[in-house]
RNA sequence: GGAGAGGUGGCCGAGCUGGUCGAAGGCAGCCGCCUGCUAAGCGGUUGUGGGAGUAAAAUCUCACCCAGGGUUCGAAUCCCUGCCUCUCCGCCA
């Protein structure tokens, strides 16, 4: 959520933006209209408020000294009625305010390179070199169903499409990326937490889920609950309406967590295999940092991302998104890629990014500096590291053998037990 | 699921027969005094958000005693709903 006095007072940086993105700007239209008649009705039931105080006040004083107050009470309700009559229209301009508020995405960052869509993406650097392979390389599905570790025919039974069994090695190999994340990342300082896989409306919109993206989420009617995306939700809003000390800053955190998604509106779209699927599992790294270091952060991050795939030995790129690709309340974004050679692309495996103060915002998540007056808003990040589903197709992928079997990279052979699948 | 108790400022804790309560008192914190160090002692001070105001302050003002409604001229105090916490019983991984 972007600051209303900003908005307010900055209307064309908004349209701006809201242009970069690709967004309509009719919303803010509205947006200003009502802001003004909010702020001039808040002002007027302000002013009627203190002079009601002042006669409820003298009221009682004349009450407690004996003397006939039915003319001031006579002014008092009258003005009591005015008052109630105004608020319930300044309650309407200020829920219209701030529907529109939540639904207005976040300002790129100057450095974000302006395009249309991810084809104007910028790639910023490249890790490791594509094995070249004397013979075809195999889609994941393929190994997977071959070497009896995925089993897409019983999940769909199950379950339905975009679900996946794992089973034997497979499910270990799962299993064994996630505890090599999170050992991983617990050793760079994060630390793991394990939260609620449900959430609550307030969370999934304090870090821009809701209201807009209802149509990606599963939801439970009845408590009312939903299931999380990404650990992103959960983390962020561990310290939802709180106000944080400067010298706890920066806070780290790492979760494994599954993730539930919709993926509606992805139809025919990697419809095989795991890529996307309506449960996986992610490991995610979340920050809370002050304003002047988040970008510092952000960059750190994506290194600490990046590690994992350097450790695992895949070969992957970094990709700045462009304004148009830019997630609803990002400012900034890191798309690392991991080689996959059966499809001899670039896919996404993780996503960095800076909210800046935008989720913070949102969820009320402030901090009070040391030795000053007031409270300011933290900054926010988080980035995968990594999504555990797409790492066991680059295992899979990139570590294939001729003979059908998979060699298991050598920082998980601890975690594995065995060092090949067969 | 059944029966009770409760949610007040950084923490503890009064107030809850409606008005002078943003809220006693204590602790903690900050500033100053005093004491050759420390402790104790003394005086002062300390929340959040919005608006007006200022070069910036000062200052003025509205709101906030879990949340949302209601009664009333006026609510931390009364009524309703929701959420959460605790105790007992039942049930369960």
């Amino acid at each position: 959520m972007l600051d209303v006095r900003f908005v307010r007072e900055n209307p064309e940086q908004v349209v701006k933006a809201l242009e970069k993105r690709n967004y309509d700007s009719s919303v803010f239209d509205d947006f200003l209209k009502n802001e003004k008649s909010r702020k001039d009705m808040r002002e007027e039931v302000d002013n009627h408020r203190m002079k009601l105080n002042d006669i409820s006040g003298k009221i009682g004083m004349m009450r407690k000294q004996g003397e006939d107050v039915s003319q001031l009470l006579q002014g008092a309700k009258s003005l009591s009625d005015t008052i109630k009559n105004q608020e319930t229209y300044l309650n309407e301009y200020e829920v219209k305010v701030r529907n529109s508020l939540l639904i207005i995405p976040n300002i790129p960052h100057e450095s974000v390179p302006v395009g249309k869509d991810e084809k104007e993406n910028v790639e910023v650097r490249r890790w490791g070199e594509p094995r070249q392979f004397d013979f075809e390389p195999l889609n994941h599905w393929d190994i997977g169903e071959m070497l009896e570790i995925i089993d897409f025919e019983r999940a769909s039974k199950i379950a339905g499409a975009r679900f996946s069994l794992m089973k034997g090695l497979g499910a270990k190999l799962e299993r064994a990326l996630m505890n090599f994340m999170l050992d991983l990342n617990v050793s760079k300082g994060y630390k793991e937490v394990f939260p609620p896989i449900l959430v609550n409306r307030e969370s999934m919109t304090g870090t821009g889920q809701l209201p807009k993206f209802a149509f990606e989420l599963f939801i439970i009617s009845d408590p009312e609950l939903y299931l999380i995306p990404t650990a992103e939700v959960s983390v962020t809003n561990i310290h939802r309406n709180e106000i944080l000390s400067e010298k706890e800053l920066p806070i780290y955190y790492t979760a494994y967590t599954p993730c539930f998604r919709r993926e509606a509106g992805s139809y025919g779209k990697d419809v095989r295999g795991l890529i996307r699927q309506h449960q996986f599992n992610k490991v995610e790294l979340v920050k809370f940092a002050k304003p002047e270091d988040s970008y510092d952060e952000l960059e750190a991050l994506t290194k600490d991302a990046e590690d994992i795939l350097q450790k695992l030995e895949l070969p992957y790129r970094v990709v700045a998104l462009c304004t148009g690709d830019l997630g609803f309340a990002a400012s900034k974004t890191y798309d690392l890629e991991v080689w996959l050679p059966a499809q001899q692309k670039y896919r996404e495996i993780s996503s960095c990014s800076n909210f800046e103060d935008f989720q913070a915002r949102r969820a009320n998540i402030r901090f009070k500096r040391e030795g000053k007056k007031g409270t300011e808003f933290v900054h926010t990040l988080n980035g995968s590291g990594l999504a555990i589903g797409r790492t066991v197709i680059a295992i899979l992928e990139n570590y294939q053998q001729k003979d059908g079997s998979v060699v298991i990279p050598e920082v998980l052979r601890p975690y594995m037990g065995v060092d090949i699948i067969k």
